[in-house]
DNA sequence: TAACTTTACTAAAACGATTAAGTAAAAATT
DNA sequence: AATTTTTACTTAATCGTTTTAGTAAAGTTA
């Protein structure tokens, strides 16, 4: 299954089958032909480790590491970049950290033996609340990266990420224009600059209505410590608009509530992050009179994440390494 | 950043320094030391390509292709998978089809350039329905395939699926022994086989305990075409019970419910699909008193998926290539 | 001390592709 | 007809690693 064989097929040189297949002027229509044509037949593919190998540059090969599959996000951003990645001929693959950083750094070593030409990633929880970095960093020097969602200022590569803190600050508006006066605010991922962000942008909307925020209006949890019954103790302060950071906590609430199968959260006002767009379009477009989505644009990020790494490729000075993208997050108002 | 770099940096030859790196006897103690050391400090690490080129046999490389990301089972699964491969020191990269032949048999030609080992793969309902599967005939020649879910019993490879007669009829038996006497069935992955199976376990089930199964007490639907009305009407036919074949059937009853906000559901009983263990432990360990949950077991059929895998690496002769595992689903009783 | 063995290295081929440089033969130009 | 250009190939080097076959030098044995 190599090019020798087909060259001692024709009683030519391998140079000559390469040639041909590469469509190089150098060898006469008939023979490239023939040679396409026996190729075709035998189900020849060229060898990727040869051709990387050769060329020094790789062969279109794009790896995308996200924290968790368990997330629509970042399964919208990996269709972003899937498709994306398509339309200019790469390939992408896609690998899972599970928000740690062990295993972040072990699938850097793994991409660092060069079979890929490019990274697109989001770094894990861990890598970004201890600020364990480095090994961005440094791969950061050996192949063009991108990074996604949580961004890390000075790593100079390309950034994309969302408006966290104007997003935020627009959802809270809209809670308040619906006409809540005591909001609360649930998440699990506070920790993160990212969070802290929307967080920030949720108080200055409060603050510029006329409305306090206390620190007892912010339900922080750890996602692996979710517990009812904390949640119950939280919403029975009586709230009439509540801000879920992230799928999880909206997801949360919403089986809370649905289980509680009380009247009480009949006038609560909810919004929350939800990127699901597959089951959007058949569960959510009808009306939820009480829900506000913020879509984050995972599938853009993602388009954008891939074009940005492009644009590393063709050129990788200094000046032009360190763009930065912000995808504005949709909000879905009140019907 | 090569071999040959290390070598001049000590005036030895390429091959010592390789030998040093693989811990050859040939190499003294004292100069294996040196090389590592240094290799280490300058961050070496061995090219991928000229390994898999030189060693026919790639680098402990596994390519999962999966249907769809938004799919909690396949979540599952990766992470079974993810885990058994770096137990057994393999890295797995992951590849969707969104349910297409087309991208299905392109991901198989970019499989076939040789850098992966091996493949894991659940077909496309494309591939499937329309038995378009000459392709994974043909990868399954030239490198070890391990079907999961989805699978082709003609191929000779390894494969591992559910049981889903008898699941489905244990879960209908469930439904009958918890007193429901009108029982209905939703589907959108009515046309495979893998369903078929479970709604022949379903009607056995029903039959045996001496009800009818009618053809109107089967709502099957498109995936891409989920009206809510028409799963109003099929519901008003007024079951007390009721079978979500898929996650995404589930999704949409349970929405559909919540959103209803009748009483008329109150005591209707319901069967479903469903792999979210991270939000299960959350959200469902918790009484929900109509629900039963399928589970059928993602990761462990994951964790299957390599082993069968490895062990066609090891030995690949005839005989030994056609292994079928049936992974049981576990049914979470009504409390 | 002569003969053998072990140690610690090197040389060179190989994996499969590309490509710069070279070369006859045919075609075009003068 | 002589010269130049073009066509259609081949040769050989190269990418980074492994590995077989060698080879001096040192160590061991008789």
């Amino acid at each position: 299954m190599s090019q020798k064989k087909i060259a001692t097929y024709f009683g030519v040189s391998v140079a000559t089958v390469s040639k041909a297949l590469n469509d190089s002027h150098d060898i006469s229509i008939a023979l490239k032909k023939k040679i396409k044509g026996y190729a075709d037949k035998i189900g020849y593919k060229k060898n990727f480790s040869a051709l990387a190998l050769r060329k020094k540059t790789s062969v279109k090969n794009v790896a995308v590491i996200i924290p968790n599959f368990y997330n629509s996000f970042f399964n919208e951003v990996i269709k972003g970049i899937n498709d994306a990645s398509r339309d200019y001929g790469y390939n992408t693959m896609v690998l899972e950290t599970n928000d740690s950083v062990k295993r972040e750094r072990e699938l850097l070593d793994y991409l660092l033996t060069g079979f890929v030409d490019g990274l697109i990633i989001s770094p894990s929880s861990e890598t970004f609340t201890k600020g364990l970095q480095n090994h961005l960093i440094d791969i950061n020097e050996q192949i063009p990266v991108v990074l996604f969602d949580k961004i890390f200022e000075e790593i100079e590569c390309g950034k994309i990420t969302n408006d966290n803190k104007q997003c935020s600050y627009r959802a809270t508006e809209k809670l308040i224009n619906a006409g809540c006066r005591k909001i609360g605010l649930i998440s699990d991922m506070y920790k993160l600059k990212l969070a802290k962000e929307r967080i920030s942008g949720f108080k200055q909307a409060l603050f510029e209505a006329g409305l306090s925020s206390n620190k007892e209006d912010l339900f922080f949890y750890s996602s692996d410590l979710f517990y009812a019954h904390q949640l119950e103790q939280f919403l029975s302060t009586g709230y009439d608009g509540l801000i879920c950071m992230e799928e999880n906590s909206l997801i949360h609430v919403k089986n809370f509530i649905t289980r509680s199968k009380s009247k009480r959260f009949d006038q609560l006002k909810i919004v929350g992050y939800y990127n699901r767009k597959a089951y959007r379009k058949d569960l959510i477009s009808e009306v939820e009179d009480n829900y506000i989505y913020v879509d984050q644009k995972g599938y853009k990020m993602g388009q954008e994440s891939l074009k940005l790494l492009l644009k590393r490729f063709e050129n990788n000075d200094q000046e032009n390494r360190n763009e930065l993208i912000i995808i504005d997050s949709e909000i879905q108002n009140f019907q």
